[in-house]
DNA sequence: GGGCCCGCAGGG
DNA sequence: CCCTGCGGGCCC
């Protein structure tokens, strides 16, 4: 075979690999795409005009952009040139904000990702992804496709390598060292790398398919003492907010009032006129728990409270007795979660139908009144306050103020503590009914025809259960699906994490089965621990260098110099063996990423949160108990009116700014776009046989 | 103060 | 897994 000229770049210290000369400023060329420096005068085709040393592409890089190498997989060409001419359309685009040219770029570079967001994953996922960026191909900058490793460590795909080689280059693209004349003429595939890339892209497509429910949940008993924004969270505060701890024990679905053996806190139930400043507090305490919908209940076992907060028009407050209006009927497209705007009828269904059942049943119903009712002179000034139990009596439905029907509930207090508005020193007393005059033009007309389950008893002069409350569904301190999204949540972590161990377990060295430890890869393609291997040689080693020894011993030696995996010759390799640096840093990578996750999950056990912070909001509640306990139950209700009066004067309602907060929200928009991942797919399949086919 | 936005949580 | 929702923050 002739001699071919290759042309060299300059090394590190600036001296010429062709010439061993260093070349003065004048000499030297810099390369505009990866800005290699390389000697002029040693070029086989030097630039011809000035011009053209100003927009000059070393031999690699023009190589590159006008034979572009296809990308493995993708069924589409690209090429580091054409790559590099669109990230630089990018960088010129004045159009797009930094993070959006970041997200271009980002898109640029993982083709596979879809034209939308990439779906969201997790931590660990995204570790995974970025432990795979690791071993991409230097010419093509894609995932590594059928990989094949030179002897001074470098991994490249075996196409790319082939055209490589195919263009006359004996030299390795990254550092320049030879390519043994075996290699060049027959790559093999490196079935480890191969091994790490399928594990890991498999688990790359699992987590695609993830659903948009992959944020981390928490046990109740791990949450913090206040609402708290999560790392999802784009809006600071309580705008998007996740709950805080419910300090009560009474489960979701609890019926009537919360009672002092469901307060191991405070040791003294909710008490009627407690104020809390937001939504998420009510629902702490156990009074209304969802933090957005009015009416808390379901369909199929009845409704436990209602918040009045202006949001309908067709309310009507009148204290001791109210007409509430249903949920629906308004339209919520365009991501809303309310709408004053009537736009279609409502029906008893889900919320409305479980108030519908409540009336039925006569169970008791918690009613929180909001200082966004503006209209009632019952509802507190500021905050929440919780007014006690009331009754559902009846429930139709009529035309509403907007022209649609709407489910409508008339609502009679029974609480055996005065409601705050009143002078009164006692609680409720069984009513008659008001006279509604809607009722004349209602339809669907519900009245309760059997007697109520809360009831009062004329004997005890209090309200209470007559008949059984009904049994709860739900567990104590637990919303409906946490516990399972918990168990989802724990599932995913170990497959992740089995995952990570199995990438790790692949990554053991062929001799000590331990994984491996500064990674060497034969010519033959096969990975060993540099100790091991060169260990395994150790004898040979000192015979080896003295190359003065003669023809005979040498090549005995040489003999013995097989790869301990396929008994192939790899004496030359030994000489001057490199370590596999991408695949070292993977497999560091994927040890600190089990590392990291073990002292996770070991400090998620200890119960730390780190953007969460507990914040005792109950010492003064407590004291208040404390205080409380000593006087009777009446004088403890006036005091805690009058306490109302104060602490609803001295509340500020937070409305500070904060610039630029909404700018990205546009990025999160793809959230639930799930990531096809088809050329992902092919290129799995392809890998199928990759030492067979690159046999071929 | 109106309007828009969107994470969270529960229902079904 | 999709739908619903009488919140809360921030911009205009």
């Amino acid at each position: 075979m002739a001699q071919q000229v290759y042309d060299l770049p300059c090394d590190g210290e600036g001296t010429c690999m062709a010439c061993k000369n260093k070349p003065t400023a004048e000499e030297s060329l810099t390369c505009k795409t990866c800005a290699t420096p390389w000697h002029i005068t040693c070029l086989s085709v030097p630039p011809n005009s000035l011009a053209d040393t100003l927009q000059w592409d070393c031999p690699d890089c023009s190589l590159l952009s006008a034979n572009p190498v296809p990308v493995s997989g993708a069924g589409e060409s690209s090429s580091s040139g054409s790559l590099i001419t669109a990230i630089c359309a990018i960088e010129t685009d004045s159009s797009l904000t930094e993070r959006e040219k970041a997200k271009r770029r980002q898109q640029l570079l993982c083709k596979d990702a879809g034209p939308s967001d990439r779906k969201e994953v997790t931590n660990s996922d995204d570790n995974l992804l970025s432990i795979l960026d690791g071993l991409n191909c230097s010419f093509c900058m894609q995932l590594l496709e059928r990989p094949v490793s030179t002897p001074c460590g470098h991994n490249f795909c075996l196409k790319c390598f082939t055209k490589w080689i195919g263009q006359g280059k004996r030299n390795c693209a990254n550092c320049r060292k030879e390519i043994p004349p075996k290699m060049a003429r027959l790559p093999l595939i490196n079935s480890t790398l191969v091994t790490v890339i399928r594990i890991a892209k498999m688990a790359k497509a699992n987590a695609a398919v993830g659903t948009s429910r992959d944020y981390p949940v928490i046990r109740n008993e791990d949450r913090p003492d206040k609402a708290f924004s999560t790392e999802r969270s784009v809006k600071s505060g309580n705008a998007n907010a996740a709950s805080g701890k419910i300090f009560v024990t009474t489960p979701m679905d609890h019926f009537g009032p919360i009672l002092p053996e469901n307060d191991p806190m405070r040791n003294q139930g909710v008490l009627v006129g407690e104020t809390w400043e937001n939504r998420f507090e009510c629902r702490q305490w156990g009074v209304h728990n969802p933090h957005i919908s009015g009416i808390a209940g379901q369909s199929k076992h009845g409704a436990q409270s209602v918040t009045l907060s202006g949001g309908y028009e067709d309310d009507e407050d009148h204290g001791e007795w109210f007409l509430y209006t249903g949920s629906g009927g308004r339209d919520l497209s365009g991501n809303k979660r309310t709408n004053k705007e009537h736009s279609f009828d409502q029906q008893f269904e889900n919320s409305n139908e479980a108030l519908r059942l409540s009336c039925r049943m006569g169970y008791p119903v918690r009613v929180v009144r909001s200082h966004k009712e503006k209209r009632s002179s019952y509802a507190p000034e500021k905050r929440l306050r919780y007014d006690g139990i009331y009754r559902v009596e009846k429930c139709w439905r009529k035309t509403g103020i907007k022209g649609f029907k709407v489910c409508r509930y008339l609502f009679v207090r029974c609480d055996n503590a005065p409601a705050p508005w009143t002078s009164d020193v006692h609680g409720d007393r069984p009513r008659p009914l008001p006279i509604i005059e809607e009722l004349n033009v209602a339809i669907d007309i519900t009245e309760r025809m059997e007697s109520p389950s809360w009831d009062y008893d004329e004997e005890k002069g209090c309200w209470m259960w007559k008949k059984p409350p009904p049994s709860s569904r739900k567990r104590a301190n637990y919303g409906r699906s946490e516990e399972g999204k918990r168990t989802k949540k724990v599932k995913r972590q170990a497959q992740n994490k089995s995952i990570k161990e199995k990438l790790l377990k692949e990554c053991s060295c062929y001799i000590c089965k331990k994984v491996m430890t500064s990674p060497l890869t034969t010519p033959c393609a096969h990975n060993f621990c540099k100790s091991c291997l060169e260990g395994a040689f150790a004898g040979q080693n000192f015979v080896r260098q003295r190359t003065c020894e003669g023809r005979r011993t040498l090549r005995a030696q040489k003999n013995i110099m097989k790869c301990p995996s396929c008994s192939n010759d790899i004496a030359e390799f030994l000489q001057n063996p490199q370590v596999n640096r991408e695949l070292m840093e993977v497999i560091e990578s994927l040890q600190r990423e089990i590392a990291k996750e073990n002292k996770e999950s070991k400090e998620e056990a200890d119960g730390i949160h780190e953007k969460a912070k507990g914040v005792d909001v109950s010492n003064e509640i407590v004291e208040e108990a404390q205080e409380n306990n000593l006087k009777g139950q009446i004088e403890s209700e006036i005091q805690k009116t009058e306490k109302l009066k104060k602490t609803s004067g001295k509340c500020t309602q937070k409305r500070g700014r904060k610039k630029g907060s909404t700018s990205c929200k546009q990025l999160d928009d793809g959230k639930n776009v799930v990531d096809p991942s088809e050329p992902e797919k092919a290129a799995s399949e392809e890998l199928q046989d990759p030492v067979a086919e690159s046999k071929v």
